[in-house]
DNA sequence: GCAACTATC
């Protein structure tokens, strides 16, 4: 039986709580007032928010109740007046519902419309219809939101939710965003890139629109948490204006030794509390990835098998994005009285995925992430330490609807090591697409293009360096411009390489091809793995397997989903995960309207394979890979030695010459979603660059 | 020789 896991006395904090820094110019406090839980985010559309009350009184009493009702006149009365703000409101404030609406009743913005972005897009379209709801008026008109492959808005939206993708695709085509009055850029501290590169735009255009004396364009920053200063800074040291909100106290405990293993801790923390605590209180426990988290979930549920008599039964589910919907949704239920419920999760319900009713969170403080290596554009996905901002939000995750617990599983000496903040994601990925949709925007001069957060030159360098190879770009006078392709590629909402290889089938004849297989990858995988199921999947599989690599059999694998006509079923007995190609489908469809528009022919190359994997190697020949004397593989420009993923349909194969889609560095660096090509092809497709390269392996 | 954090256009 697990034993004590040696926690010190325990700190009380309330999250986000803090004393609020030294910038903050105002405080609005409000009483903190009973009421449903009207401010609350809600991200599965499945469990859709109670709807608000059919009776008006009842709407408007829901809405009075809310923290951010108390401070409504002094909020209206300094917005009105500023052109950028930060605001800090804690979950539960109420601030995204209640803001816009007090803006558009105060009159505040209504020459324009008023964008609110999130950076999901279920929270969008839940929160327009939640706002909708309390203007009662149909969603769509008043209030209405835009994301991906659905805008239900309309001329008389005044408050229009949108993904932060979205308003960035706007910004392309509008870099002066003039038909918004105000921008407020919600959950600002998850920094996604969108936001991130929205955060310029918006900057850009608020300094543009002055300039030319048009509308003031308001813009307001909003954040769960305290670090706000670089917001602040940012927007020419805009006010803070902080929020009170309703999240319950919870108390932290730290481990008193450093865990070797943080999986066993896990184990013993979660044994330890369930021998002690009521029945009713459910564990939440953060670790890194998949297989993690089944076996976990396994040696838990053994483990609970054997407890001494009177010990609560234990409910296991584990939580991860690539989890089948319906086995996420069971987190979501009671579990069955007298039953406790744990849960073990990666990261995805720190932020995508609320989970109520949680009482205790068990942090291994452990993460999965990628970092992003400029010099050969190495993907490495990691297991890492969480930062302190992370670890705050776990920690939150137990006070959401009564007071919680919070086991850390490493000290508070460890703890104070951790960095502060999360390294913002654009420092973290490719930048050819940012740099491309910049380029698109006109924006002067790319290379300097403030960002919050800057990456490094190099990191920049690499991306205008990729763009540049594709074709995409030309240098005049030192002046980046793009060329007629290069505008044609910023059309696609695909990394450039993808919508490359799209502009490119023409001329080998393969677009519809080209169209299915760049949807299949800029979705998750279609392809389902269970573990436990290996030997069942290759022997289903066998069919769509082709000899030539990946690209060719998930071709192949979605040409059979469109035979079966899209059943359900048939995905189910072929391993095949039916909202993933679905999704791709849309995917596909949206592609394929921007094709027609540029006027692009749609032609098939029917059973050709061969030209499609001319086409592949014509718009990834950027990554290549060359097998060695001593059968190993290295790619063709770094030379940095590589192997098969065992998820390629290649794995068992030693073709000459392949291109990847993705570098991926685990225990070793995997090359996955293959194609066979020949190496000439890949001299045809850029001579330079292979030149270039050949004359620095001489050297 | 053996494996995939999370979003989004």
């Amino acid at each position: 039986m697990p034993e004590e896991a040696g926690f010190p006395p325990a700190k009380r904090f309330r999250p986000g709580c803090g004393p609020p820094g030294g910038r903050v110019v105002m405080l609005l406090t409000a009483g903190g007032g009973g009421g449903g839980g009207g401010g609350r985010r809600q991200q599965q559309p499945v469990l859709a928010q109670p709807a608000a009350s059919p009776y008006p009184e009842a709407v408007e009493r829901q809405r009075r109740s809310l923290p951010i009702f108390q401070a409504r006149g002094q909020l209206l009365a300094q917005l009105r007046n500023l052109d950028s703000a930060v605001l800090i409101g804690e979950t539960g404030s109420g601030k995204t519902t209640q803001l816009p609406q007090y803006l558009y009743e105060g009159g505040v913005g209504r020459q324009g419309v008023i964008a609110v972005t999130q950076p999901r897009r279920v929270a969008a379209i839940s929160l327009a219809s939640r706002v909708s709801d309390e203007k009662r008026t149909e969603l769509g008109k008043l209030v209405g939101y835009s994301v991906r492959f659905d805008d239900i808005s309309s001329e008389d939206t005044r408050i229009k939710f949108l993904t932060d993708g979205m308003l960035l695709r706007e910004a392309i085509s509008d870099s002066l965003l003039r038909k918004y009055s105000c921008v407020i850029l919600d959950e600002a501290h998850e920094r996604t890139v969108h936001t991130d590169v929205l955060f310029g735009v918006v900057k850009a255009a608020q300094k543009r629109r002055k300039e030319l004396g048009r509308l003031p364009l308001k813009v307001i920053v909003m954040s769960a948490t305290m670090d706000v200063d670089l917001f602040s800074q940012y927007f020419g040291g805009a006010p803070v204006l902080y929020l009170e909100g309703r999240q319950h106290p919870i108390q932290v405990f730290y481990t008193k030794q450093p865990q070797q293993d943080y999986l066993h801790a896990a184990l013993v923390s979660v044994f330890q509390i369930h021998q002690e605590a009521p029945p009713s209180q459910d564990i939440l426990v953060f670790l890194t990835g998949q297989e993690e988290i089944e076996a976990t979930s396994k040696i838990c549920r053994d483990i609970a098998r054997h407890l001494p008599d009177g010990c609560p039964s234990l409910l296991v589910l584990p939580l991860y994005a690539s989890l089948p919907y319906a086995q996420q949704l069971r987190v979501f239920q009671g579990a069955p009285k007298g039953c406790r419920k744990v849960i073990i999760s990666t990261n995805i319900a720190e932020t995508s995925i609320t989970i109520p009713g949680i009482k205790y969170v068990v942090d291994t403080g452990m993460v999965k992430a990628k970092k992003y290596n400029p010099d050969g554009g190495l993907e490495v996905l990691a297991v890492q330490r969480v930062s302190k901002t992370q670890a705050w939000q776990r920690t939150g995750r137990a006070g959401r609807e009564d007071s919680g617990v919070c086991y850390r599983l490493y000290t508070e000496d460890e703890f104070e090591k951790f960095d502060k903040m999360t390294v913002p994601e654009i420092q973290r990925c490719n930048l050819a697409g940012v740099m491309l949709q910049l380029l698109a925007m006109k924006v002067p001069d790319v290379l300097t293009f403030d960002f919050m957060s800057k990456p490094s030159p190099d990191h920049i360098q690499a991306a205008v360096a990729q763009l540049e190879l594709l074709g995409a770009l030309e240098r005049k006078d030192e002046q980046l411009t793009l060329t007629p392709l290069g505008r044609k590629m910023a059309a696609f909402p695909l990394e450039p390489r993808f919508a490359k290889a799209i502009l490119l089938s023409p001329k080998f004849h393969c677009t519809e091809e080209m169209l299915t297989i760049v949807s299949l990858l800029s979705v998750d995988s279609v392809l389902c793995n269970p573990p436990s199921r290996r030997d069942e999947v290759q022997a289903v599989r066998r069919k769509f397997v082709s000899s030539e690599g990946d690209h060719v059999t998930l071709l192949n694998v979605y040409r059979a989903f469109r035979s079966a006509g899209g059943n359900k079923d048939w995905c189910k007995e072929n391993f095949v995960n039916s909202k993933n190609v679905m999704l791709a489908g849309e995917v596909r469809a949206q592609l394929r309207d921007i094709c027609l528009k540029m006027s692009m022919p749609m032609v098939s190359s029917r059973g050709d394979v061969e030209s499609i994997r001319r086409c592949l190697a014509h718009s990834l020949f950027m990554s290549t890979a060359e097998l060695q004397p001593d059968g190993t593989y290295a790619t063709t420009d770094t030379h940095q030695p590589v192997a098969i993923h065992p998820s390629s349909v290649l794995f068992h194969c030693r073709p000459a010459c392949v291109v990847y889609t993705e570098l991926l560095y685990t225990n070793r660096c995997y090359m996955r979603g293959l194609c066979v090509v020949d190496a000439d092809w890949l001299y045809e497709a850029a001579p330079d660059y292979f030149r270039r390269k050949l004359r620095a392996a001489r050297d």
